[in-house]
RNA sequence: GGCGUCGUACCCAAGUGGUAAGGGAGAGGUCUGCAAAACCUUCAUGCGGCGGUUCAAAUCCGCCCGACGCCUCCA
């Protein structure tokens, strides 16, 4: 089979063909950096990644370009035209450029515990100012603009297609029913192109331009940036689902304004994570960072692993109950590779496999070209660890072969060299010691009651046939 | 009002016409003095409800019930 993906252009499952033969270029929308990000933010980036991961897997030489958005829109939630750069900057005593770099690192920092690798290419919207200007000069020169009110509008009724992409239907739409429609505008749904009056004072960065000293609309920076390292038609762009209707919309018009021709030729999003309660927002309440998670104890990668087990196109309920079960699925995927690489060693070769691994390989390529379809892939992962008469070696193999795609760091795993201390050490191993001479009198009693006093001390003990080991389960 | 999604076992979650993947939890077993760990086995005659199409439907169609997302410079 070949890779097949779901198209948001025209919504349907499409065999995928990129423009060059072997090479494909990858936008996926980046983060706005005015905040840190919570978990559901997060979702779109490992998806991306695994995109990645999996078109490096089929042979494609990927070109992954990422945005950061570190101006142009960074107010806050509610629209109250409070701009939270500026407040924090304030706050902190600090430049807005200055915070934008502070939750940059943050966000990098969450993405690299997550194992994502980073975007070939990751760009920021204050460093391509100048390109954003002349591609809103091409749509100028190409007549889809009006100025008005001081600002550069998009006129999206000299782009006949308009909409089409999120299937909107323009006449009988309530636009922007919950926000004051802007009194500049022709149509509800012309965007600014270029500000030099907003409805937010004192916004923090400003820039020259051919229209006045302002700052670029929101949708800009995606096309400049994308063409200039992607070329004006490339292969793949992604985002999450709430873009479709405004964002991909309008960089779709403006971009295909300024150059003519076709943009993009596959859209792929992302659900979204949702709590029970519903989505996951800063104003909604349940913000929960990575940061948070670890706090509570868990691994970044569980997380991984819980969003590796849904597919990206649908809601996924996050709960505490949920990421119980990845961590259990992943400790237990730890242990069968640990033991595996302690009983062989050496993984077996991709093209050494035996014909049982093969297959599930086989499968597992399937899972991922049928729209990235990791659960499905997960599956494959688990069978090959639990397929009969198969060597461990060649266990071992397939599974380090599989996690090039899902990233959970299996190729990498070493036995946890836990540092104890060597007082309480040699401690507990007297204990030890004192319960082996009892059980060898097979007085029951005495180990069990020292086996209570060393669980106590946070030690578990595991009887082999070659004698006890013990490990520390909690601090003391 | 417009656009769109989902409802599968105790929990998470695949499956898009051919008779229910996977994981977690639970249960049973092997091992063990007993545990622990590990491993093995097991776990939905049924996929929100009611109709319909079909030789065949969780999968297609209709209606109903329920949950949710976007239309805000939230992924």
């Amino acid at each position: 089979m070949s890779l097949r993906l779901f198209n948001t252009l025209g919504r349907s499952l499409q065999e995928f063909k990129p423009l060059k033969a072997n090479q494909v270029g990858f936008y996926g929308c980046g983060p706005t950096v005015y905040n840190f990000a919570h978990i559901g933010n997060m979702r779109p980036y490992v998806f991306h990644d695994v995109v990645t991961r999996a078109l490096r897997y089929f042979g494609y030489q990927v070109t992954h370009v990422m945005n950061i958005t570190d101006a142009g829109h960074l107010t806050g939630d509610d629209d109250s035209g409070e701009d939270k750069m500026v407040k924090t900057a304030i706050e902190r005593n600090k430049s807005v450029m200055e915070i934008a770099e502070y939750y940059t690192a943050a966000f990098f920092k969450d993405t690299a515990a997550l194992n994502v690798e980073r975007p070939t290419v990751v760009c920021k919207a204050t460093e391509h100012i100048a390109e954003m200007i002349a591609l809103i000069q091409r749509i100028e020169a190409n007549g889809y603009t009006y100025f008005a009110g001081g600002n550069l509008y998009f006129d999206v009724s000299k782009f006949p297609t308009y909409g089409d992409f999120a299937r909107l239907r323009l006449d009988d739409q309530q636009a922007s029913s919950r926000i004051e429609v802007d009194a500049s505008k022709k149509n509800p749904y012309d965007f600014v192109l270029w500000f030099t009056k907003s409805k937010f004072e004192d916004q923090a960065l400003q820039w020259d331009s051919p229209w006045g000293r302002g700052y670029p609309g929101w949708h800009v920076e995606c096309s400049a940036m994308s063409m200039k390292y992607l070329g004006e038609s490339f292969d793949l762009h992604a985002g999450g689902i709430d873009h479709v209707a405004i964002h991909h919309t309008n960089e779709i018009a403006q971009s295909e304004a300024a150059t003519g021709r076709k943009w993009v030729n596959y859209w792929l999003h992302n659900e979204f994570l949702v709590m029970n309660a519903g989505k996951m927002s800063k104003s909604a309440g349940g913000f929960l960072t990575l940061k948070s998670l670890l706090d509570a104890g868990y691994e970044a990668l569980d997380y991984r692993y819980l969003l590796l087990g849904a597919h990206y196109r649908s809601q996924l309920t996050f709960s505490y109950e949920a990421l119980d079960s990845a961590r259990s699925a992943r400790r237990s995927l730890n242990e069968r590779v640990l033991a595996l690489r302690d009983k062989v060693g050496q993984a077996t070769a991709p093209e050494a496999l035996q014909p049982a691994a093969l297959q599930r390989l086989a499968a597992f390529r399937e899972a991922l070209e049928n729209d990235f379809s990791t659960p499905q892939a997960l599956a494959e992962l688990w069978g090959v660890l639990k397929e009969q008469n198969l060597p461990a070696a060649d266990m071992l193999g397939a599974a380090c072969e599989m996690d090039r795609v899902f990233g959970l760091g299996l190729a990498d795993l070493k036995t946890e060299i836990v540092t104890v201390d060597p007082a309480f050490a040699a401690k507990i191993n007297t204990l030890v010691q004192a319960r082996t001479v009892a059980k060898q009198s097979k007085d029951w009693a005495r180990a069990d009651a020292l086996r209570d006093e060393i669980n106590t001390l946070g030690v578990l003990l595991e009887d082999s046939p070659t004698g006890t080991t013990w490990k520390q389960t909690a601090r003391p």
